[in-house]
RNA sequence: GCGAAAGUGGCGGAAUUGGCAGACGCACCAGACUUAGGAUCUGGCGCCGCAAGGCGUGGGGGUUCGAGUCCCCCCUUUCGCACCA
């Protein structure tokens, strides 16, 4: 480098003090301010002529404090809400608690706290973090669910869902958790483990339980998907998944020698245009039928008792599909309705009774598992499908048969009676209606979904409002008689049932038909239900008589922008989506989806760990702030990477962050003054430096926004931030000359604070301040770039000798493509380069480069 | 096994449409100012090389004037699904 080394004119020791950036000083003062005013972050009333934005994050269990996963979550949230507010969005941005669950009984458990007061005690911890950090939620709309006023609508909810039979009771398998002593949904089974203890197998239990029909709106759930967009492919998928949607058959076939001539077995199959390649049926263990089928042969029953226990463990261990096929012959025969032809009739530990009909016809040719099946017990393999398109003869030395198990669908039928020579999809229109009209089967859909198990044998949730009645039976609570509180000092324990079951004066109530003795429903409902409509209850949070009020609802919904972790791209978003059916079904919303775009954003990590007290790696965000701050806290979350992607903590990134808010605190600190005093001075003349900042500010603007409007890389915001203030630092010695324009100087200023706020409000609003404006940052315009100004005007291109970087040219922007081939070919470097070789051909590329192809 | 995403310096990461690889930050090195520095400011910082230059985006091929970016094959990591008939 040929210039000397730089003195800073400016700073001083005494200085460097006076200007040194506390964000404890500030962010407490600015605290102060915004908790007196509350009004502040509070959406405006749904006649609001603004257009309304609803922007959510998924609403935290209060667990005792915040991590810095919903640091990182609520930083997004944060951003894009104060963004949309300066672009004259009435902005619904509120906060709530996830207040029901187990922890809580854990706790009470263990330190002998009620779960009321360990809850609540939390609540005001974590919300005491959340203001700290300066996010700007409406606190007038808070939700916490655990309360009266929230779960009332939970059992009214259920009183309807009952009323429309979307809710009943059943004995049924249900999975069981022994750490939490209560049943789970089938959601809340991972690999065979509960979702909240990984490494404990969830058993199978006999259980009368309330289940919620979600499998009536299956179709629709999946449906759906297609129209949500925004929402992440990866989220789409999981949830078809789940799902599980596929198209089908059912065909009965009859059992031989029925003593029972109605007796017969209907299957399930996505391939009947196989049907004549059926050599076998294979039950389910558990199938109804196989009882009667073995007869009373004590080594068949026995046999089949070992299959139902191989499958129980291989469900336990959550690795189905890893088990060895078993099987065992019945003796008995079934009649091919097609074909007329007899097959044996086999149980199979690979066929499972809750899926289809529990029962299938085995095409060993073309179905991998009946390939497997059939080879290891010896049955018959028969080729129905051959590789070729109908009139398309064999290839010369093509095998008669192809590679088994052959199970492509594009293809021909054979040895199939009168429907040999149809292709698959033909055949597959053409049998089903064969079946039907011949009264032995039909077109269906079958699902995987299965219906969502909500009780819950557990003290610390919404009571389901259900009386048993001797007289009467099953009797709803009536809803004037709701809220059915939840009492107080309940003994709890992780043994023998609801603890609610011990509560007497709970327990014994009177029937609201007969007057008679009755007794409450002692367990509760899972706490996904209160989460799967708390986003409604934010519209009006403090209705009295209803639910929620249509046409507030009406005004805010759908959610413009949900935001969380991609953990509940199942439980929690499949849950709600199928409330909000509901719910518009009953008639009191409008929207058919919650949300039109959900992001999830990536987890935080350490040391390439999730964060876990067990591995020691956790980063407590009240250490981060008291050492650097809210804002750089916050800010640092956002720049370590893109907010999609995991973010690895790093504590020396947060101070960098730190470092680059104090460079830009005491840039504004230096100049606020020089800036307001000559404030009317616009038409001073910018000089070559002037200019050049005027222009790198436009284009700083122009990234923030775009980064905002398209892909959220606010990663490159605030790197776009430091590159302004890095190349202010730059000019700093024309500027402390005086010899910048003062309307120019304010402009940036007034701009860094304003492109940092939804970053780091505290740091932006002292700034604000500091240059003298009034009003909360919020309700001014985000600043908008203007494109004349940001542009170059003049262009360095790069020049290249064969696709290899040789030099450089600067030249004026727009220079016609002649004068740059021109300028590029006289360049000093390329004529040495090119000495002695023959130029083929010279590519200008406009903007850009100069590519000089030689041979 | 099936599906998806990712793989770039010592580290976190930039590089919308193919066009200067490594922006910004961390760490590190040097200098300045200092009684002092874990403050601040300035500069340096992919690898090899004294240099000229060469090599470089997981590996191998290809398309192109030009490839981190597009195509084919392979490897690794993460996530999801996995007897769903």
């Amino acid at each position: 480098m040929s210039e000397t080394t730089k003195v800073n004119p400016i700073v001083n020791q005494s200085e460097q003090r006076e200007l040194r950036y506390e964000p404890q000083r500030i962010e407490e003062k600015w605290q102060a301010r915004w908790d007196a005013d509350p009004t502040l972050y509070a959406a405006e009333p749904h006649s609001s002529k603004r257009k309304k934005y609803y922007v959510l994050e998924m609403l935290p269990y209060p667990s005792g404090a915040l991590h810095m996963g919903h640091v990182r979550n609520y930083s997004i949230g944060d951003a894009l809400a104060r963004y949309m507010w300066m672009n004259d969005y009435n902005v619904l941005h509120p906060m709530g608690w996830d207040a029901f669950g187990l922890p809580a009984e854990n706790a009470a458990i263990k330190n002998n706290v009620p779960p009321r007061q360990w809850t609540l005690s939390n609540i005001a911890h974590m919300k005491t973090q959340m203001k700290r950090l300066g996010f700007a939620y409406d606190w007038s709309r808070e939700v916490t669910t655990c309360l009266p006023e929230y779960y009332k609508w939970n059992q009214w909810f259920f009183l309807k869902l009952y009323e429309k039979d979307l809710a009943y009771k059943k004995k049924s398998k249900v999975n069981w958790c022994r750490e939490c002593a209560t049943v789970l949904a089938n959601e809340q089974v991972v690999d065979g483990c509960c979702w909240r203890h990984e490494d404990v197998q969830v058993e199978q239990r006999e259980l009368e339980q309330w289940f919620v029909r979600t499998t009536n709106y299956s179709e629709e759930l999946i449906a759906g998907l297609d129209k949500l967009e925004n929402w992440p492919e990866k989220v789409r998928t999981m949830q078809r998944n789940w799902i599980g949607r596929s198209e089908g058959a059912l065909v009965d076939f009859k059992v031989d020698g029925a003593i029972n001539t109605s007796d017969k077995i209907t299957v399930f199959t996505t391939r009947i245009d196989t049907i004549y390649g059926a050599t076998s049926i294979q039950l389910a263990p558990e199938h109804p039928l196989v009882a009667e089928l073995v007869g009373n042969d004590p080594h068949l029953h026995s046999k089949v008792e070992d299959l139902i226990r191989e499958q129980a463990r291989a469900k336990e261990e959550g690795n189905l599909g890893a088990i060895e096929k078993h099987g065992v012959f019945t003796g008995r025969y079934a009649c091919n309705p097609f074909s007329d032809e007899k097959v044996p009739i086999w149980v199979a530990n690979y066929v499972l009774m809750d899926y289809g009909t529990g029962a299938i016809m085995s095409v060993p040719a073309h179905d991998e598992r009946d390939y497997e099946f059939a080879q290891k017990y010896g049955l018959e393999i028969r080729v129905v499908i051959l590789p070729r398109r109908i009139g398309q003869p064999p290839a010369p030395g093509e095998p008669e048969s192809p590679v088994l198990p052959y199970t492509e669908k594009d293809s021909l039928l054979i040895n199939s009676g009168e429907f040999s020579q149809l292709s698959n999809m033909e055949a597959i229109e053409k049998m089903s209606a064969f079946a039907e009209k011949g009264g032995f089967g039909k077109k269906t859909i079958t699902y995987r979904l299965k219906d969502w198990g909500i009780s819950r044998q557990r003290y610390w949730g919404t009571p389901i409002p259900m009386l048993y009645c001797e007289k009467c039976g099953v009797v709803p609570v009536p809803e004037k008689d709701l809220p059915v509180l939840l009492p107080d000092h309940v003994d709890i324990t992780l043994q023998g049932g609801s603890p609610l079951g011990r509560v007497p004066e709970f327990v014994n109530t009177t029937c609201p038909k007969c007057g008679g003795s009755a007794r409450r429903e002692t367990d509760t409902m899972d706490t996904f239900v209160d989460s799967s409509w708390y986003f409604y209850r934010y519209t009006n949070a403090k209705l009295a008589d209803r639910a929620l009020d249509t046409d507030t609802v009406n005004y805010w919904f759908p959610i413009d922008q949900y935001i969380g972790g991609v953990e509940h791209a199942i439980l929690h978003l499949i849950y709600s989506r199928f409330w909000t059916k509901f719910m518009r079904d009953l008639g009191i919303v409008k929207n058919d989806e919650p949300a039109t775009r959900l992001f999830t954003q990536g987890m935080v990590i350490k040391d390439g760990a999730k964060m876990s007290k067990s591995k020691g790696n956790v980063v407590s965000p009240d250490d981060m702030v008291a050492q650097f701050g809210a804002d750089s806290t916050r800010m640092y979350s956002l720049f370590a990477t893109s907010p999609d992607r995991e973010l690895e903590w790093q504590e020396a990134g947060v101070e960098g962050v730190h470092r680059f808010l104090s460079r830009a605190y005491r840039f504004v600190m230096r100049h606020a003054n020089a800036a307001q005093n000559g404030a009317g001075a616009a038409s001073a003349e910018r000089s070559p430096k002037a200019r050049q900042i005027e222009r790198k500010l436009h284009q700083t603007l122009k990234r923030v926004t775009q980064d905002f409007q398209g892909r959220w890389h606010f990663n490159t915001s605030v790197a776009a931030v430091m590159e302004f203030v890095n190349h202010l630092y730059a000019a700093e010695d024309e500027i402390a000359a005086g010899k910048f324009p003062p309307a120019l100087l304010a402009d940036v200023q007034r701009s860094i604070a304003l492109m940092l706020s939804p970053f780091a409000p505290y740091l932006a609003s002292e700034l604000w301040e500091v240059l003298g404006e009034k009003g909360n940052l919020l309700r001014h315009p985000w600043p908008a770039f203007d494109p004349a100004l940001a542009k170059e005007d003049e262009t360095t291109y790069v020049i290249q000798i064969n696709g290899k970087l040789r030099s450089h040219v600067v030249l004026p922007a727009e220079s016609p493509e002649d004068l740059v081939r021109e300028r590029a070919l006289a360049d000093e470097k390329i004529r040495t380069a090119m000495e002695g070789k023959e130029v083929v051909k010279v590519i200008v590329v406009a903007g850009k480069l100069v590519n000089v192809v030689v041979r």
